[in-house]
DNA sequence: ATACATACC
DNA sequence: TACTGGTATGTAT
């Protein structure tokens, strides 16, 4: 397909605007004349002044090289010599002119196709495309100078009868399988690069060919209406690999007659007499063989081809280029034939060296392929690695000489370009409606990704891309649109009061996960403790964390509400108020799923498995958790809704805790990737979603320690891992679970009351347990039930190792029991985080009155669904695990029970866990973005990720808790 | 990792 | 009136 594109035609023009004559069919046409129809119709609009800027970034890049190559020394030039020859020599060496490449292209496909449709249209000038934009042009159309990439109003001016037909993907694409099939029989490892092009290794089909009785090289002629042939060609016999080019026996005029008005010469007489009549027969060269496979082409589909052949991509591209339409060259596969042919290409001919390369390699007048090598060394200079090494293989006429099909897509996109958009509610439902469209796209393919992209054009063609990386990969249009949103919402806090003028708006996601992530044994375990995973196709509640550095509250003014009508049918229907969008907020509406601590689920699952037990997991592997630890992780929350403590200005750590993070119903966390080894709890932890808290989840106790502040959280997890109880500062997820009923404040009151004496309490406890024993954080027991095995020689500096010690097909991200605070390890291990700074004992701590008294031992979620209907402070203890009531006060007691129930728990389950999805625990973006100043975000430095958090809405926990569907199974298949 | 630019069809 | 949409990759930070 022919695409957009200009030369530079130099004077006054912008040169990215000015005509292309430099592709097929465009020859020898009246380019001022042209150029001055397309400037004047150009000038002045948006889009021209955009290019013009767009223009002068090039030209500033063009000075920039300019200024660093005046600046180049001689020795530095001879040093650079030296090291590209070195370098030519070694591709000389391997330099590989065995394969016979093909470069397929359709000639004006779409065009052609609705003129093979409609043979009106065969003798006029048209396009196909619309007025905004046109994809094609015939070589009718191309004389006046219409082609691709041109918008159809300016094409008219151009060419005032020119006819233009809208797009018919659907027919192109079966036309294009029609094509496909033909290529199929040459290699049917073949790549198509689009609808209308591809390429071949024809090299096998030769060596059979060669052989091949003619009968197989026989083709009969499909005959019109009036029973004569409808092509033509002429068999020609293989040469060998000389010098010459050999070219096309037909005139392209052919094309503009195709497909019924030649007649063939050679019909009844081709070589080998074939079976006399309407037949075709085909020698055995790669000529040949290319010839007839135009020729079957045509007959199939009344469509022209035009193909290149040559020793490799790169080369045969080009050469598909030289003849079209309707024809094909080779260039013989010996060095010679290819230098010769390479001297005088231009260099914007080569695939991959566009409008901005050629004009930078035109600076240093370079325009064609011959110049390129002998200023080898100088781009060596001035070009990164990767630029110049291509210029060297361009020079040396090297290629790719291997076609491979595309290997794993690496992103997928919607977007749309319309009339001004500046409503809010507008640009919200089309938003959520891209994330609909695209969440289809991706169902399609069963692709989960990472990064979602918010792409903006405003009205003055300025584009922008906003990126958030999630913990793991997400897929549902609810997911999407969860960052998507706040994406979003940032770029209209940026811009606030005005307001968005948006002409596009895109949604991409990529950073797919592998095969490999998907497979159970990357799964981690830590979703199935999780105790409660929201359903995946439910909005998930996103967090997002960030340093505490820059923890601090936005500017007041900067939000707005965002009304978002649900234009769009609510598949999940969780949203109570269409038109509460939960901008920066958090979207609630959880599942019964949710609300269910892990053991309940656990056992759910236990039961459904035992149930199932007749059809167990296919070979045997995991089968249990979606949830992968992802890199940066965790959960943030908004800014808006702080506690008082939080207001604080002069620390950042303050909180409470919730097991929000843990319950999934809000969102989770997960461990941090190797990235963030270096610290402590980095700022991939866990903040809490709970309204006016900002939390991370304790990987020992499992509870949030209301703090953002990381060194109160470390000292935290310390205590934890020397034993000391934290009974303050936190509240169960079971308060959570239940619904708090206690006003936030209340409870924010309450806990600052305590803070002291807790604090007080916990620094004697904890001197006595580092007295009394070491370590102890995490349960042996289970770690030994897991195959792995806890090693706390790592030294002190680097915390608690963890590693795994069987063959357990378990990842160790599956270990983490929370794995909020864990770090990957080079080793693929996880790590503890550890305080390094013991003095910060205190201020973190408030109490929370729903607590229950807490084992002090460590690892235990101490989630207990019946604690739902007592008395937070009842002080009969229920096995969260059994959900047997344990007639003791007893905590070590108490704990040991759990400790063994559990173990017993989580072997059970990993002989059948089931996935788990993690992606309502993804942090979004919004929240930071709540945080920062308006205007502009920091760039991130070093291995602090800048993370936001999203402001809950306030009736998050109640509705969180309201009541949900049960979606266990979906969780758990 | 993010943002933006370039390139291709 | 009106200047695309989808994917990959390079460059710069």
């Amino acid at each position: 397909m022919e695409t957009g594109g200009t030369s530079s035609s130099g004077e006054g023009f912008l040169s990215r605007m000015a005509l292309n004559d430099n592709k097929a069919g465009m020859e020898g046409l009246d380019r001022d004349k042209i150029n001055k129809i397309i400037m004047k119709s150009s000038k002045g609009s948006r889009f021209y002044e955009n290019e013009m800027k767009k223009e002068q970034q090039v030209n500033q890049r063009i000075e920039r090289m300019m200024l660093q190559k005046a600046h180049i020394t001689e020795q530095q030039l001879s040093k650079a010599q030296t090291q590209v020859e070195k370098m030519t020599f070694d591709l000389e060496r391997v330099r590989d002119l065995s394969r016979v490449i093909v470069h397929v292209d359709m000639d004006a496909f779409y065009a052609a196709v609705e003129t093979r449709d409609c043979p009106d249209l065969k003798d006029k000038p048209m396009a196909v495309g619309s007025m905004s934009m046109l994809t094609t042009s015939n070589y009718h159309a191309r004389k006046f100078g219409v082609r691709a990439a041109m918008p159809g109003f300016i094409a008219k001016k151009l060419c005032p009868n020119l006819v233009i037909v809208p797009t018919d993907f659907d027919k192109y694409r079966a036309v294009s399988t029609e094509v496909q099939e033909i290529f199929a029989d040459y290699d049917p490892h073949f790549l198509p690069m689009s609808l209308d092009e591809a390429y071949l290794d024809i090299s096998e089909h030769l060596e059979q060919r060669r052989v091949w009785p003619e009968a197989l090289r026989t083709h009969r002629l499909r005959t019109n209406d009036t029973g004569t042939a409808t092509s033509v060609s002429v068999p020609v016999e293989e040469q060998g690999d000389g010098l010459q080019e050999t070219v096309e026996g037909l005139s392209p005029v052919l094309f503009e007659d195709s497909p019924s008005s030649s007649s063939c010469p050679f019909l009844q007489d081709a070589p080998g007499g074939g079976a006399g009549g309407d037949v075709m027969v085909f020698g055995t060269c790669a000529e040949e063989a290319v010839r007839e496979m135009r020729f079957r082409i045509e007959q199939k589909t009344s469509l022209t081809a035009s193909a290149g052949i040559a020793p490799n991509m790169m080369l045969a591209k080009v050469c598909s280029d030289k003849n079209k339409p309707n024809g094909q060259y080779r260039l013989p596969s010996n060095r010679q034939a290819v230098m010769v042919f390479i001297q005088d290409l231009p260099v914007r001919k080569v695939s991959g060296i566009g409008n901005v390369t050629e004009k930078m390699l035109g600076a240093l007048g370079i325009t064609s392929c011959i110049h390129l090598g002998q200023e080898m060394a100088l781009l060596a200079l001035l070009f990164s690695e990767t630029s110049w090494h291509h210029f060297l293989d361009i020079s040396l006429g090297l290629g790719s000489t291997h076609i491979e099909r595309d290997g794993e897509r690496k992103s997928m996109s919607t977007e749309r370009t319309f009339g001004e958009m500046v409503a809010l509610e507008e640009q919200c439902s089309l938003c959520r409606q891209l994330c609909q469209d695209l969440a289809q796209d991706l169902q399609k393919e069963a692709l989960k990704g990472k990064t979602v992209t918010l792409k903006l054009k405003n009205v003055n063609f300025e584009v922008k891309t906003r990126a958030w990386t999630l913990p793991c990969a997400v897929a549902t249009s609810d997911e999407l649109f969860a960052v998507a949103k706040d994406l979003l919402k940032t770029e209209i806090d940026n811009v606030s009061p005005q307001p968005l003028r948006l002409r596009l708006m895109g949604i991409r996601v990529s950073s797919f996960v592998s095969a490999d992530d998907k497979k159970p044994q990357q799964k981690s375990i830590v979703g199935f403790l999780q105790k409660g995973r929201a359903d995946s196709s439910s909005p998930s509640q996103i967090s997002s964390h960030k340093p505490v550095k820059e923890h601090q509250p936005k500017p007041p003014g900067q939000t707005q509400p965002f009304p978002c009508p649900s234009l769009v049918q609510q598949s999940q229907g969780q949203e109570d108020h269409p038109w509460v969008p939960s901008w920066g907020g958090v979207e609630v509406g959880r599942t019964g799923e949710q609300q269910q601590s892990f053991f309940q689920k656990a056992r759910a699952q236990r039961l459904r498995l035992q149930a199932e037990r007749e059809d167990p997991p296919e070979d045997g592997k995991w089968n249990v958790l979606e949830t992968r630890l992802g890199p940066a992780s965790s959960a943030t929350k908004p800014k808006q809704t702080q506690t008082p403590i939080q207001k604080n200005p002069n620390t950042s750590a303050e909180t409470h805790f919730s097991m929000s993070a843990l319950t999934a119903s809000d969102n989770m966390t997960h461990a941090p990737t190797a990235s963030s080894t270096e610290a402590h709890v980095s700022t991939s932890l866990c903040w809490s979603t709970e309204p006016g808290t900002d939390s991370l989840t304790c990987p020992v106790c499992f509870r949030e320690v209301n703090t953002t502040d990381l060194t109160v959280f470390n000292r935290h997890v310390d205590q934890c891992l020397s034993g000391v109880p934290m009974e303050h500062n936190i509240h169960t997820d079971t308060e959570l679970e239940r619904g708090s009923s206690v006003c936030e404040e209340e409870v924010e009151k309450e806990r600052e009351g305590e803070i002291e004496k807790e604090r007080a309490e916990g620094e004697r406890r904890r001197e006595e347990r580092l007295m009394a024993k070491g370590r102890d954080p995490l349960s042996r027991c289970m770690l030994d039930s897991l195959g792995l095995r806890l090693d706390s020689s790592a030294g002190d500096n680097k915390g608690l190792l963890l590693y795994e010690t069987s063959t357990t097909n378990i990842s160790l991200n599956a270990v983490a029991l929370n794995p909020v605070c864990l770090n990957t390890c080079p080793n693929g291990g996880v790590s503890i985080p550890r305080v390094t700074d013991p003095n910060i004992l205190k201020g973190s701590s408030q109490s929370d009155p729903c607590v229950r008294p807490l084992s002090p031992r460590g690892p235990r979620p101490m989630t207990t669904p019946k604690v739902e209907s007592h008395d937070p402070r009842e002080p009969t203890l229920t096995c969260p695990v059994c959900q047997v009531t344990q007639d003791t006060d007893n905590l070590t007691l108490f704990n040991r029970h759990v400790d063994l129930c559990l173990n017993q728990e989580v072997l059970h389950e990993l002989e059948g866990l089931a996935s788990v999805d993690c992606t309502t625990h993804n942090a979004t973006p919004a929240a930071h973005k709540e945080r920062e100043q308006p205007l502009r975000r920091a760039p991130q430095k070093g291995k602090s990720k800048r993370r936001g958090s999203s402001p809950p809405p306030p009736s998050k926990k109640v509705k969180a808790l309201g009541p949900v569907r049960n979606t266990i199974d979906k969780f758990f298949r």
